[in-house]
DNA sequence: AATCGATGTGAGTCCGGTCTCAATCCTAGG
DNA sequence: CCTAGGATTGAGACCGGACTCACATCGATT
């Protein structure tokens, strides 16, 4: 009846408690559901509210509860279905207790990520999720921890920040691949990841990720267990776009001492990785074995079907949300937090190297 | 210096003022960079937020702005790498244009919807993107427009609503890649859909979704011009998840008059499909054609890669981002809104029927 | 030297809610 | 019939910035 031209201002309690002739405080105390109302000011005041189509302005409200029922999720590529399927893990724990989330992607940059908390701080989220480019700068995030705002961590680990952290052990399921496929009789192995460094690959040197570094680690120990030396010479980092992995994975298959094996640090690597063997014409597992992080649902349609690490990850971004929103409603951290384990899931991607 | 326990307030103008020895006015605009301020009293100011490390609040500010530089995005489903890469497109300009996302997954569910753009609208968003689940109950789209707030829809239209709507000509596509199937001989052409319907689809009945009535069209024109018959018996919606997924696929294969070609309506059942094909110890394409919209990376690595409808969704997102913030900061729509197509591309998975 | 317009500056209002506090109503117990 | 105590109610402060307005200040103009 009443939706004019003057639909410029939105409808206030200020206007819904003229309409109902009672005062502002009235109108907010049956409007908010709080306070003593009677049921005659009640009717009158929802009946107006009704009839001007009031809806309450989160962001006033926000304003002096304090709390803005929003979350942030700061992930490196929304756009990567790893973080897809966690960022739905984390939304969809998040909207069932009456929490929105603000999504900000980083590629993977220190410097967007940095920008990214300080603006949902701005914002003043009531907590913040964040998958860490890097393990080691994260001055910004001891700030948001310490200055009281709910943190939890997805996926990377930040050693010296005591904050809730949602990953799987990469050290120990790395150990575990890197073993199956010693055991299939694979010593050139090589692992490529995405992860940025100033210079390329030296042994020993110090990575800025926990999850590479633990992978590292899983997989030198799995050489030491079998008696031999990890083939240092076969890591490679830096693993941007498509184009650059293509040119990655021929160097590595077909240098003078190739690899028979190849690992993956995700599922985006994975897919150019396996095409560029596609392209050398060489087929897994006779030729090259192929293993990589992430069990992407197509992953069961190529042939060979590939032999990949899977992670619950939407349960990890689940627990994540649910971690972080126990924070926020200041309740205790459970005495034992869930513990996630990725899986090696044997396929037909691996085999026994060719022989020479 | 002082960062003591006495952390649970956050800092004000009002403190920077009082630690600055000025007005609380002159702060303001010290730190807002606005009106006239001396530079004695900047440097101060500048120097006491320093000191306190301030920061402003964005609620307070949005409040008395009225902007929020905000934008909610509606999708059905941010896991399907479908929408992870147009959300990313949203972001991606949203944020150079210096606006946050607000991300809400419907599931294509209208009431969900509905509860979505609320929820957006309480939150006082700038504007809108919603790929709406239903072409048809819009009432709720039509009222965000209608009180003057940013509107734009992703990939689906909504007719009689006259909003900037960001989507390819599915009538078109489907139309070619129909005609592509029918001129490689096949008559049985199946087609899969998760739309929901309360009854199995049957000939002529309203759908929907556009997306779908128009592919729906563009396979009817394509039998029509060759003078056939659409075969209205292999249309199948309601496929939700995996499990549904094989059992129509099975029952589309093994019914007596059975499909030889399947056309999957995005890639997250064509996932499924294929899987489903695999399992029944058919092949790609000797016993089945196969054909679905999505152009994932994946498609490319199967045995044989899959022929596909490609659609620039990347760019889409974009648009429609850019669309919107046209709309928020009051410029008028540009002459020509950009034409999206979709495109066919023909890899391995589409050959002649085999011979009965 | 008187005047004028361009800064500078501080007090105070406003945005749209929540919440405190004191005043007013009512009703049951004495 | 009187009164204590709970239920109602309205005025107004407050959250943290943005912004209006009235009141200086001050060098420049004539």
């Amino acid at each position: 009846m009443k939706s004019d031209v003057s639909r410029r201002r939105d409808v206030t309690v200020a206007d819904v408690a003229r309409a109902a002739q009672v005062s502002k405080a009235q109108a907010a105390r049956a409007l908010g559901n709080y306070g003593a109302v009677s049921d005659d000011v009640r009717e009158r005041v929802l009946a107006a509210a009704e009839e001007l189509d009031y809806r309450p302005n989160e962001l006033a409200r926000s304003m002096n509860t304090g709390k803005s029922h929003t979350i942030g999720v700061v992930v490196g590529d929304i756009e990567n279905p790893h973080f897809g399927l966690a960022t739905r893990g984390i939304t969809d724990t998040a909207k069932r207790s009456g929490y929105n989330v603000i999504l900000i992607n980083t590629d993977e940059d220190t410097a967007a990520e940095i920008d990214a908390v300080r603006v949902l701080l701005d914002k003043r989220v009531d907590g913040l999720i964040v998958a860490p480019a890097s393990s080691v700068e994260t001055q910004h995030l001891r700030r948001v921890h310490e200055s009281g705002r709910p943190l939890v961590l997805l996926d990377r680990k930040a050693p010296g920040l005591d904050v809730d952290t949602v990953a799987v052990d990469m050290e120990d399921i790395s150990h575990e691949s890197t073993s199956y496929l010693i055991n299939a009789g694979h010593r050139r192995i090589a692992f490529i990841s995405t992860l940025r460094t100033d210079e390329p690959y030296r042994e020993g040197m110090p990575l800025d990720s926990s999850q590479i570094s633990d992978r590292r680690a899983g997989l030198q120990r799995a050489f030491a267990d079998a008696g031999l030396q990890p083939p240092g010479d076969l890591i490679r980092l830096n693993a941007g776009d498509d184009e650059s992995i293509r040119k990655i994975t021929r160097e590595l298959l077909q240098r003078p001492d190739p690899a028979t094996a190849i690992i993956a640090s995700d599922g985006l690597i994975g897919l150019s990785v396996v095409e560029a063997i596609q392209e050398l014409g060489l087929s897994i597992p006779e030729d090259v074995s192929f293993l990589m992080y992430d069990d992407f649902a197509w992953t069961r349609l190529t042939t060979p079907p590939l032999t990949v690490i899977a992670q619950p990850v939407y349960e990890m971004g689940a627990a994540a949300a649910a971690a972080l929103i126990r924070q926020m409603e200041g309740r205790k951290a459970p005495a034992a937090a869930p513990v996630f384990t990725a899986e090696l899931i044997r396929r037909g991607s691996v085999a026994a190297p060719a022989r020479r």
